[in-house]
RNA sequence: GGCGACGUGGCGGAGUGGCUACGCAGCGGCCUGCAAAGCCGUCUACACCGGUUCGAUUCCGGUCGUCGCCUCCA
């Protein structure tokens, strides 16, 4: 097993991964609010996590990934409404374009897809540990968290309570003993259609505590990575890890791994921006490979920019290692300059998941099969690509030629045999034009399906 | 204002105290009737100003700029 270090944003520093339990991990990954269709920026973490999954796989580790669908939240409540529908209908509806929509990423599905309106009982039980330890308390059906209770606070994000800027008039502002205490519980207002029951009164739970609950619930505590996009460290991720601490006096999570955001017009993609740009569209015009290219091509922790020319790029360098699948590679073990590049691709994984440089290693081998003379066993090839997800780019399957461009294909051989290059030239455009691309070889003329 | 990250060749994007990243595009060449694909070569960068050092793109300080969080947010 390699060394496996990531970057963790608690202590700011690499990290090496050392599980609780010998070859055990397990990941935690904040997923959406599902009051709309995903956009790409909210994909990103699905990738990373979901690949990283894969590494940790193929490193021989046992891993738990999870993640989350946030299906009770303000912004349903307010989304339904202005569709005039009921807000469970409007999560339910939304967490199954999320499925959807996540599915065509094609690198499967998280191991637990917890639901916070499934895990009202854990929920309450913790806001029950919270009250009893007195770091939270009751207010007319509300429940707080009593952050100047809990002295760590801020210790993950990196913030001092007195420095920040406090006491804006949100909602239940009165109710709150300090500006910064944030709602565990929230009691059931005019308009809303979904509450439980609580020993607090009927209500809801607030934005943090879902996560604390199911990640604990599922992972149990202290569990190995947990992660997220980048603006989910404070006050999101912060907040989960003071309740649980606050609780059970155990840390929720050894390691906190955050990926940077997907930018659109140099600013952060997101729904309260407007500048999104949404998954299954992109899915449509790019198709997932280029995606999954796309968000390998830079660092994790690195923002990244969705636009046309990055997207483009990405299917070309997609297409690339097709290519060299389809006219050098074969199934089988592959050359022994292989053993070197598949070592730099684990490597450069295994320092802080770093996939640009895993794809470098990609590149390098795909030139080498290239300029072989003959054909390249696959087998090594074949195993870095798919702790990618992108194993399917060596499947290429030959195309059914319709017999019409076969004909045309004769004809066009029969020109060239007899040199009469203006004709040949003719019917190459008219087998354009039917979506194939004729290449002559040294084998003859092949034919390619136009992508 | 506070905290954090970043500024690399035409465009992206890694990385390192001294040694070719890599990709895409361009250009030249090989191959080829032409084209495409592929291969070879080429374009040799590290915001600015100081400092440390035999030597800094890489370490330290400052300046300028960009972005993120501090309120919902992947």
């Amino acid at each position: 097993m390699r060394v496996i270090s990531l970057h963790d944003t608690r202590t700011g520093r690499l990290q090496v991964l050392e599980p609780r339990e010998p070859g055990k991990i397990g990941i935690y990954a904040c997923g959406p609010t599902v009051y709309g269709r995903i956009h790409v920026g909210n994909a990103r973490p699905f990738v990373v996590f979901s690949l990283l999954k894969r590494f940790l796989v193929h490193e021989g580790y046992e891993v738990t990934f999870v993640a989350n669908i946030t299906d009770i939240n303000d912004k349903i409540y307010a989304a339904a409404q202005k569709e005039g529908i009921e807000s469970e209908q409007l999560a339910l509806s939304m967490t199954d374009a999320y499925i959807t929509d996540t599915d065509a990423l094609g690198l499967g599905r998280p191991d637990y897809e917890p639901l916070a309106s499934q895990t009202i009982d854990e929920i309450i039980e913790l806001i029950g540990w919270l009250i009893e330890r007195g770091h939270a308390y009751a207010a007319d059906g509300d429940v707080y968290f009593q952050v100047r209770s809990y002295p760590e606070y801020g210790e993950l994000s990196h913030r001092n309570v007195d420095d920040m800027d406090q006491g804006e008039g949100i909602d239940g502002a009165e109710r709150k003993r300090d500006p910064l205490d944030f709602a565990l519980w929230k009691a059931r207002k005019p308009g809303e259609d979904t509450a439980w029951d609580s020993p607090w009164g009927k209500g809801r739970p607030g934005w943090h505590i879902e996560c604390s609950a199911m990640a604990e619930a599922i992972l149990g505590l202290g569990f190995e990575i947990h992660g997220g996009g980048e603006d989910l460290i404070f006050p999101h991720h912060e907040n989960e890890a003071a309740q649980t601490f606050a609780a059970h006096g155990v840390p929720l999570a050894r390691m906190w791994v955050h990926n940077g955001m997907v930018r659109l017009d140099q600013a952060k993609m997101a729904k309260s921006v407007g500048n999104v740009f949404v998954l299954h569209e992109a899915l449509e015009q790019y198709g997932r490979d280029a995606l999954i290219v796309y968000f390998c091509g830079g660092h994790y922790r690195q923002p990244i920019e969705f636009d046309d020319e990055r997207l483009s790029e990405a299917r070309e360098r997609g297409r690339g290692i097709a290519e060299a699948a389809r006219r050098r590679l074969e199934p089988g073990d592959s050359p022994v300059w292989s053993g070197a590049l598949r070592e730099r691709f684990f490597d450069a994984l295994a320092k802080d998941f770093n996939t640009p440089r895993a794809l470098a290693a990609v590149a390098e081998w795909v030139r080498e099969a290239n300029r072989s003379e003959q054909r390249v066993g696959d087998r090594d090839l074949r195993e870095m690509l798919g702790v990618l997800g992108l194993e399917n780019l060596l499947d290429v399957a030959p195309a059914e030629i319709p017999p019409e461009v076969i004909e045309l294909r004769d004809l066009r051989e029969r020109a060239r045999a007899e040199q009469d290059y203006a004709r040949a030239d003719r019917l190459r455009e008219e087998i354009k034009s039917l979506g194939w691309e004729v290449r002559d070889g040294p084998e003859g003329a092949e034919l390619l399906a136009v992508r």
